[in-house]
DNA sequence: TACTGGCCTAGGTA
DNA sequence: ATACCTAGGCCAG
């Protein structure tokens, strides 16, 4: 089935780090949503793909964000406006909440690399297998199944010290303390308090979470690469102090990540989730 | 309130 | 090869 979609770069949006369980096979990406394996091209601006429905292609990579409106809202300078230019069609997506709830648990202080292993050999191990154009793809594994869940069994596709985490948010989930769907429709701030309160949640995950699969393009996540956009592109905007500190350390305080993540919400607006995607991308493969 | 060290492990690099 | 380093942070003290 065939859709039109313009502007959008699916190889962009795919490979910006949103989301990690898609590959590439030829000209074909193959991942599953909602439990079903599917398969999507691009060509020109055209958008082509099989096993799902249009309806379902169309939310998940969110075609009806109007990205024309979204650049000129977060277009405020030379280095934003240089990063949407080059990367122009990336959109941000519409992940299952759930999937992404615990990708970015287990993304804490890991590679992009290692983050893709982790999830696979969960999804593997603890996913449903179904068989689609000549191999094996798995569903991602359900609140009950990691739950339930031993952490010796977690612990072995990986994880490390996130075991512990992802056992415990996930019996929240299963057990209906906590509703992701409600959390959803909750506004920025009071989603973000709540889901700081699951196991292996800070700041930086919940943003993650809140811009990748719960419409929340306010979110501002900063990480290392924000961090060093931030003091690259952005120092102007804050105390010397404050520059001089992050740039002598590695690390920074939960304190350093509210002040720029209120920086960036508070220069790029609305669609600050963007511009951090945008930035991000363009940082990481310019490095 | 703000800061610091410790943390599991696997890719990547020298 | 083999060691060493760092990776999209979180949490407890």
């Amino acid at each position: 089935m065939n859709i039109e979609a313009c502007p959008f770069n699916l190889d962009f949006t795919l490979c910006c780090g949103q989301v990690f369980r898609w590959e590439k096979r030829g000209e074909w990406w193959y991942g599953v949503v909602d439990s079903r394996p599917l398969r999507v091209r691009q060509t020109n601006n055209i958008l082509e793909f099989h096993n799902v429905g249009e309806a379902l292609v169309r939310r998940y990579f969110s075609l009806d964000h109007d990205l024309q409106r979204i650049s000129s809202e977060i277009g405020k300078d030379a280095h934003v406006r240089k990063a949407l230019e080059e990367f122009w069609g990336l959109r941000i997506i519409r992940q299952e909440p759930w999937e992404c709830l615990i990708s970015f648990v287990c993304a804490t202080y890991k590679s992009v690399a290692a983050i893709r292993n982790m999830l696979q050999k969960l999804s593997a191990r603890f996913g449903e297998k179904t068989r689609y154009d000549g191999r094996d793809f798995y569903s991602f594994p359900s609140p009950k199944k990691l739950a339930s869940a031993t952490l010796k069994d977690l612990e072995s596709c990986g994880l490390g010290y996130r075991a512990k985490y992802v056992k415990k948010t996930s019996e929240r989930v299963n057990s209906g303390e906590c509703e992701l769907e409600v959390i959803r429709k909750m506004p920025y701030e009071q989603a973000k308090n709540v889901l700081q309160n699951l196991p292996g949640v800070g700041s930086k995950v919940a943003d993650c979470i809140l811009l990748f699969s719960m419409d929340k393009l306010e979110a501002y996540p900063v990480d290392v690469w924000v961090r060093r956009i931030t003091m690259k592109y952005y120092s102007e905007h804050f105390p010397a102090a404050f520059v001089r500190k992050l740039s002598s350390k590695n690390s920074f305080s939960n304190s350093d990540y509210e002040k720029m993540n209120a920086f960036g919400r508070r220069y790029f607006g609305e669609y600050a989730g963007y511009a951090q995607e945008y930035l991000y991308h363009y940082e990481r493969l310019n490095h």
